[in-house]
DNA sequence: CAGCTAACCTATTCACAGT
DNA sequence: ACTGTGAATAGGTTAGCTG
């Protein structure tokens, strides 16, 4: 196939024929890692990313390899449980304002982790990702214009103490007082981590034995929580338990159909997805000035 | 050999700058 | 308003690894 004479960036030109890079095996550790922090966010922006791929060795290209096709796995279980999750027809940066959440427990407008345009929304502190020092910069990652006091999660992610989220906040008002019905979440176990409901990285499993080729910096890592520092979320307990509603069990990520819930967040429609804006932009940290009106979410 | 999944390709969508 | 560019993402594919 063509990919051997076009492939990407990351793989190796040798006598002029692009090498496909060589399947990386990642370490048990790294894949709870990995999967902690995609329950926490599924859609990390550059920062994230790089952060994690420094703390776990690996490149930020591979993690944004990961979270795609992690998502894509999501995506295909969910389909295979006739789940739709998104409205069809919409590909590409538009698509991923479709959460693969809940509608009625998507990111509330305005929150931290809302989808702040330009293909990143900003994750709450706790969790995986707090835990991870700030990224430096990079030639294509600017030093960050922050929108207001929602986007400012660079201060508090160079603070945040390596170990554990710390204290988990109540869950936001929300969920609950959306009127209704809301139905459940299917009970669906995720084949590589057993039942999603209850990752979050805690305890780090000590080193695999075998060969795996990756060095795993995970272990013994400033990434990893102590003991019992992340609570481990039981199947059917309240969540969102982030301070912003994406600390979301992984059981919930497997839910009907959430357009059916559109009306129930009409009210929202005029007012907190007014604030469906952008105000950073996550290459080059300018301000999008042009996120001001109001989008509907379907839109999304 | 089947299933899983990292790596990759392609199309879509959006933000933004320039004209 | 229109166009070009860059970036993020989804869908699909290829291929390596493992049971």
């Amino acid at each position: 196939r063509s990919f051997l004479l076009t492939a990407g960036p990351s793989s190796a030109l040798v006598n002029n024929v692009r090498q496909r890079q060589e399947r990386t095996v990642y370490t048990e550790s790294q894949q709870k890692v990995l999967e902690g922090c995609f329950q926490e966010d599924q859609y990390p922006n550059y920062d994230k990313r790089l952060n994690l791929a420094e703390t776990l060795g690996l490149k930020e290209q591979q993690l944004q390899v990961w979270f795609k096709n992690r998502r894509a796995k999501l995506a295909r279980v969910r389909r295979l449980q006739q789940q739709p999750q998104r409205v069809p027809g919409r590909r590409g940066r538009g698509a991923r304002a479709a959460p693969l959440v809940p509608a009625a427990f998507a990111p509330v407008p305005g929150s931290p982790e809302f989808p702040q345009g330009r293909g990143s929304w900003i994750s709450p502190q706790p969790g995986p990702w707090g835990v991870l020092p700030a990224a430096e910069a990079k030639i294509y990652s600017l030093p960050r214009t922050w929108g207001g006091p929602e986007c400012g999660t660079q201060e508090s992610l160079k603070a945040a103490p390596c170990p554990g989220p710390g204290p988990i906040p109540a869950p936001i008002p929300g969920p609950a007082q959306i009127p209704g019905p809301i139905p459940g979440p299917a009970p669906i176990l995720d084949p590589m981590s057993g039942p999603l409901s209850g990752w979050i990285p805690g305890p780090i499993p000590a080193p695999i034995s075998g060969p795996g080729p990756v060095p795993d910096p995970v272990l013994g890592g400033a990434l990893m929580p102590g003991p019992g520092s992340l609570p481990t979320l039981a199947p059917g307990a309240l969540w969102p338990q982030s301070q912003y509603a994406s600390n979301l069990s992984p059981d919930s990520q497997l839910f009907p159909d959430f357009t059916e819930l559109l009306p129930l967040l009409d009210p929202f429609e005029e007012s907190s997805l007014s604030t469906m804006t952008s105000q950073y932009k996550e290459e080059d940290g300018s301000v999008d000035k042009n996120h001001s009106s109001p989008r509907s979410l379907l839109d999304l």
